[in-house]
RNA sequence: GGCAGGUUACCCGAGUGGCCAAAGGGGGCUGACUGUAAAUCAGCUGGCAUUGCCUACGGGGGUUCGAAUCCCUCACCUGCCA
């Protein structure tokens, strides 16, 4: 477990960075694979200003600027290598231009490391189609066809929808205080600049298991159009600021469950190129299901462009990271281990238990045996069992640690074995112990 | 001593003749959560068996086809007045 760069400044510096190259976008950061393994698993390194991501690697979320109930310097001893925030979020609270004028997201949170800000566009989709039911199965078989930008199940549930799609962007009602804003594609890149992450993503449209095929077309080619906006508006924030100018963008892969879209949409944004500006990096998004995952993402990859970092958004189950990475996906993140742990759920290498269990009572020894966290090396099962009952706060930040290392570790583990060659035999091992069998 | 009110399941607390094995909380048990409107949400919570039966609304005794609910009595608790 080591801090991403202990020596950095914890607070912005005037003259931080080099000067830029030929192509301004990419001076100073980039990628580059370092081992390969079967068709298309890879181990690589990111580079950016704030320092480098060895991958494949877990980023934990932190929404807000903060993983919830864990201290920047915690996740850092934990070992994340990098952090992801969102820039929907921190638009509404306490705006960018104030976290621009802290000195960006990482000097604002005490966050020395690589940061990402999602662009805002998950939101589209969970305030737009309804919270909770983007992979909701109770919607996923359904025959009738919904799109976000429509209103009739708002209408029939009796409920008002927070998100409204157009052409050209989204309106949104604030969750906070039911303010209406709107987001475009070039008012996401102005929040991610301001917001200053490393890594941005483009404004995409997240569409959900029950739209029909043509709304997925017309989903799509929205989200293409986006993204030749982002790095239109990219290329201009890039070009006017100097005191930020090396943020990465990364474009967003969406199509669904459809085999042309998916090959599509990434054929298309690995070669998109915006005045000299093409992305550095791209997210696969949408509505994934665990049965269909390794395949898109193998879809994807075959797709883009080798040269360049693939980040699958939102997964950090133990069986889709091995699936994942050997369809070439290489990094991630997801909120799972977090909010997991919260409700009192944590990981263990033989599955996920929920402490607030009875059994847990007199466990005088730790969550884990196997694990290194600091919870398990510092505190027994029963202390944290009771912490859940007492409901102290204490409880988050102990099982948001372990959830946190546990996934940080796991791919950790995953990378290291890729460069030996022994993938395979760790998915075997890892997933045999976590579920009962292989997956 | 007098008057008034009260005693309901593990706890608090609704319920004043049948739709009551009894609302609602809490507690307990179990589960869910995959680019965070989430320290959130859901189910179960007297016993045993297949419909159903048994045990239960302070104890005992009545009235009634039928009582947590009405009457008598006993016990305990809370006010107010002596």
């Amino acid at each position: 477990m080591t801090s991403p760069d202990p020596a950095a400044p914890a607070r912005p510096s005037a003259d931080p960075l080099p000067a830029p190259e030929a192509h301004p976008g990419r001076a100073g950061t980039g990628f580059a694979v370092t081992a390969h393994h079967g068709d298309r698993a890879r181990a690589g390194v990111i580079t950016t200003p704030h320092g480098e991501i060895a991958t494949p690697a877990f980023i934990p979320v932190g929404t807000k600027a903060t993983v919830k109930a864990v201290l920047p310097e915690a996740m850092g001893d934990l070992g994340a290598q990098a952090l992801l925030a969102n820039a929907y979020h921190l638009y509404l609270q306490p705006g960018h231009d104030l976290v621009d004028e802290a000195g960006g997201l990482g000097a604002f949170m005490n966050w020395p490391g690589p940061t990402y800000t999602d662009s805002g566009g998950f939101q589209v989709m969970s305030l737009g189609a309804g919270f909770k039911k983007v992979l909701s199965s109770e919607f996923s078989g359904g025959e009738k066809a919904r799109t976000s930008s429509g209103e009739d199940d708002a209408v029939a549930e009796g409920k008002e929808r927070l998100a409204h799609v157009d052409d050209d962007g989204v309106t949104f009602r604030s969750f906070i205080n039911g303010d209406v804003h709107r987001f475009t594609p070039e008012i996401s890149m102005q929040i991610q600049h301001g917001l200053g992450a490393d890594i941005m993503f483009a404004f995409d449209e997240l569409t959900t298991l029950m739209n029909s095929r043509g709304y997925q077309e017309q989903a799509l080619e929205r989200t293409r159009l986006w993204a030749e906006r982002c790095l239109a508006e990219h290329a201009r924030l890039s070009a006017d600021r100097t005191h930020r100018p090396y943020q990465q963008l990364w474009g967003v892969i969406q199509g669904a469950q459809y085999e042309d879209l998916r090959r599509k949409a990434a054929a298309d944004l690995g070669a998109m190129e915006v005045e000299g500006w093409g992305f550095d990096g791209f997210g696969i998004g949408g509505a994934l299901e665990k049965e269909n995952l390794g395949t898109i993402v193998g879809w994807v990859a075959e797709e883009l462009p080798e040269d360049r970092p693939r980040h699958l958004l939102g997964i950090s189950e133990v069986d889709d990271l091995f699936t994942a990475v050997a369809a070439g996906a290489d990094t991630f993140d997801c909120v799972s281990p977090s909010r997991v742990a919260r409700n009192s759920a944590v990981y263990t290498a033989t599955g996920r238990v929920n402490l607030t269990g009875a059994r847990y009572r007199r466990q005088f020894a730790p969550i884990d045996e196997t694990c290194d966290c600091y919870t398990c090396t510092h505190y027994t099962a029963a202390y944290v069992h009771h912490l859940f009952r007492a409901k102290e706060m204490l409880s988050s930040t102990l099982c948001t640690i372990h959830n946190e290392r546990f996934v940080v570790r796991l791919v950790d583990r995953i990378r290291a074995a890729l460069i030996a060659g022994e993938f395979e035999v760790l998915r075997e091992e890892t997933t045999g112990a976590y579920y009962g069998s292989p997956r």
